[in-house]
DNA sequence: TGGAATGTTAACAGCTGTCC
DNA sequence: GGACAGCTGTTAACATTCCA
């Protein structure tokens, strides 16, 4: 299945159901172009997220770090942990995804599973991310389990469940025991580094259609306006105005597309004082004007029709 | 007490509104 | 659309505070 657009809250989380609440695991297989944004937009989700990159090379952003991920390795990103996907050179990528619903690790709240080997985990901003490279033998076999979950998952056969639930117990064995190191940092700062950027990115989300300045932004994270620059560029690579400005383009692209209001009108919609500051700025995003934009996705529209 | 985190300040760059 | 002035954001250097 490919995923074009994913939903998320004004605070970043993702609110697309993984799976079933009978079967908690989300299969999908990416073409990052074919996203409505060209790429996977910073977001996170309660599930654990497995990775194996079919084709080109992904960067893959988490929280403070940037992973870049070649064909036939993957990449692991804890639960609530925010994160973004890019292809990193001009050429397209491809990979599949693997959505788990920890509970589904677990078995039964409270378990000793649950209790010794997953919460701990979880709640380990130390491990927010593990990159899974074939030269290093056990993350090579957890790699070609994930190929054959992809396998298993698109045959469908009788069983099909417990199969995958038998090789993902032993994928999470392999992943805690070769990372030994963070049952002590349970209750790290990263914590509330983690608060800090959701408060922004939420006073961001919230307020976007509106004049925004550093100060507000600083404000809803108790911080100094330096500080606030310093922290939000640490976490995100972005400035907080190039973050609003990406994230106002964004909103018009969806605008664009979905709706018959003019150029000034969107640029108003999205909080861009003036039409010439936005054009500029669409421009610079996308190549396009938006103008041009907005024709190509009528004549697309046309084509599929 | 020393290192890390955070605040203050100032210089410079970029944004925005206004006028033509 | 271009020029311009005022405002705001970014960043670096240094100061202060916090905490192990």
């Amino acid at each position: 299945m490919q995923v074009f657009d994913i939903q998320i809250t004004n605070d970043l989380q993702e609110i697309t159901m993984h799976g079933n609440p009978s079967f908690p695991i989300g299969v999908y297989k990416t073409l990052l172009s074919k996203n409505v944004y060209g790429y996977v937009p910073l977001h996170w989700h309660d599930e654990i997220q497995f990775v194996l990159v079919l084709r080109g090379c992904v960067s893959f952003s988490v929280n403070q770090s940037i992973y870049y991920v070649e064909e036939n390795n993957g990449i692991f990103i804890n639960s609530s942990c925010l994160h973004s996907a890019r292809t990193y050179n001009a050429e397209d990528s491809e990979y599949i995804c693997f959505d788990i619903n920890p509970s589904f690790l677990a078995g039964s709240h409270g378990s000793i599973i649950c209790q010794k080997y997953l919460e701990p985990f979880l709640k380990s901003r130390s491990n927010a991310a593990i990159t899974l490279n074939t030269f290093i033998p056990w993350q090579k076999e957890i790699l070609n389990d994930l190929s054959n979950l992809f396998e298993i998952y698109t045959r469908h056969e009788f069983g099909f469940e417990l199969n995958m639930y038998s090789i993902l117990l032993r994928v999470w064995h392999s992943v805690i025991t070769n990372t030994p190191d963070y049952i002590n940092e349970v209750h790290g700062n990263t914590f509330t580094e983690d608060q800090r950027i959701k408060n922004m990115l939420s006073f961001i989300h919230q307020n976007y259609k509106q004049k925004i300045t550093l100060e507000d932004v600083a404000k809803a994270a108790n911080v100094s306006r330096s500080e606030c620059c310093r922290f939000f560029k640490q976490m995100t690579k972005l400035t907080p105005f190039e973050y609003i400005i990406s994230y106002r383009i964004n909103q018009s692209i969806l605008l664009l597309r979905k709706s018959d209001l003019t150029i000034s009108e969107i640029a108003d919609e999205v909080g861009f004082g003036s039409v010439s500051y936005y054009i500029e700025k669409f421009r610079k995003h996308t190549n396009y004007t938006p103008k041009e934009f907005q024709n190509y996705c009528i004549t697309l529209t046309k084509c599929i029709d």
